[in-house]
DNA sequence: CCCCTAAATGGACGCTCGTCCATTAACCAT
DNA sequence: ATGGTTAATGGACGAGCGTCCATTTAGGGG
């Protein structure tokens, strides 16, 4: 059936060009992009090996010859959904060095934006947190999320408190990371809630009234 | 097989005194306590009906015969928690009529208290926020919780605005509380993932640093 | 061109899920 | 006592779950 093959990429790895073929990597892939749309859709008490193969448009068997088996595959979209936030940061974050204090600002802007908080990762992720206490896989990479967020932050938090000179207040660069990561994971559960009336930039202001608090000469 | 059942208190209501008789009510009850339990020891997804009426002590129809199905019975689980909340949030609360800055305070502490907020309810929490978004009949609930809190709050911060005259800053009470509200949506989180680092006292602090920016001379 | 390896298929399997109902037990009114 | 009403039981049931494997298909090396 598939007759004219001709202008596909013929590239040093083993990896076919369209479909048809055998392409476990791709595959792969596809299941773990099903899976978490499946979440999304269904929610994750629904999410069965049926819907998510269907989904993906692929045999039963593949989640077992991929993953081992539904478990498994769980985790691995619970990572793969964690390191797609992190690249999109990373992408937004990229040339952005300003002051310290802007570079807070960029990081709330970021995991505002539309590109990170959406319909969609809003509710893979309150999945995720719902089912992580339960399971402690799926909780290592929501918890890794957190960790790298606040390790970046408190950096940020303890150059603005140096540069400052705020030496009396020894728990201010703390007390700022903690706030703000509050703050936005808070916002994320509010934008589940009323996500018609999520303000991206109302959001982001509150964010920063906190710091303007904290830090009236940076913010 | 029961002998001495004379010490049994005979109320008007039709409530029987000691467990082996037919108490309805109770059995309704227990039920619920015993679905909320199983969620927090093993997570929403392993919250099957044998679970919960082998927790319950009771036998299998009663899900059926009490809630007409186990997706009632969880819907009805998530209204009694959140009553539980506010049962809890008001005892808090009476008497506690200071000024309006003490008012929110209070709030925010009942909020983090060790019978609001500990391991059990967190996890339950998050077990139903999870679900919420493929469930409207539980989400109902969780919007309810919000959506008091939001009033209550916003109530006091429109009077600290008025008595401090802030006529300028329109925004000022509705930033009071949408940032209120998301710190301790925040910090339920933070709780679940960083149970054994939790501070309360800390987590009062913050919002206090955040309030102290927005009204200087209140708090 | 054929063979070997690995990818992919899809149905069969055993199991557990939630529902429901025939039956029994307890209470109350008469 | 007795009969009527309702709470409570627990097993039977079909549906749907996740797993797994015998089989087929595709690609690359000899």
């Amino acid at each position: 059936m598939p007759k004219l093959m001709k202008d596909m990429e013929k590239s040093d790895a083993p990896s076919r060009g369209r479909s048809g073929g055998r392409q476990p990597e791709k595959n792969r892939q596809l299941l773990i992009d099903a899976t978490l749309d499946t979440i999304a859709i269904h929610g994750i008490t629904e999410t069965t090996v049926s819907r998510i193969i269907e989904r993906a448009a692929l045999s039963r068997g593949m989640i077992h010859l991929h993953f081992g088996g539904k478990d498994n595959l769980l985790v691995a979209a619970a990572q793969a959904f964690n390191e797609a936030y992190y690249d999109e940061m990373e992408r937004q974050m990229a040339g952005q060095s300003d002051t310290p204090a802007e570079t807070v600002m960029a990081v709330v802007r970021a995991d505002l934006s539309a590109e990170l908080l959406n319909e969609r990762s809003a509710k893979i992720w309150h999945a995720f947190r719902g089912v992580a206490s339960a399971n402690p896989e799926i909780a290592r990479f929501s918890d890794t999320r957190d960790f790298r967020l606040r390790q970046t932050l408190r950096q940020v938090f303890d150059r603005i408190v140096e540069d400052a000179g705020h030496a009396a207040e020894s728990r201010l660069a703390r007390d700022a990371t903690y706030g703000t990561l509050v703050m936005m994971e808070g916002m994320w559960t509010d934008f589940l809630t009323h996500m018609d009336a999520f303000d991206r930039t109302e959001a982001e202001r509150i964010v920063r009234r906190f710091l303007t608090g904290l830090f009236p000469d940076s913010f």
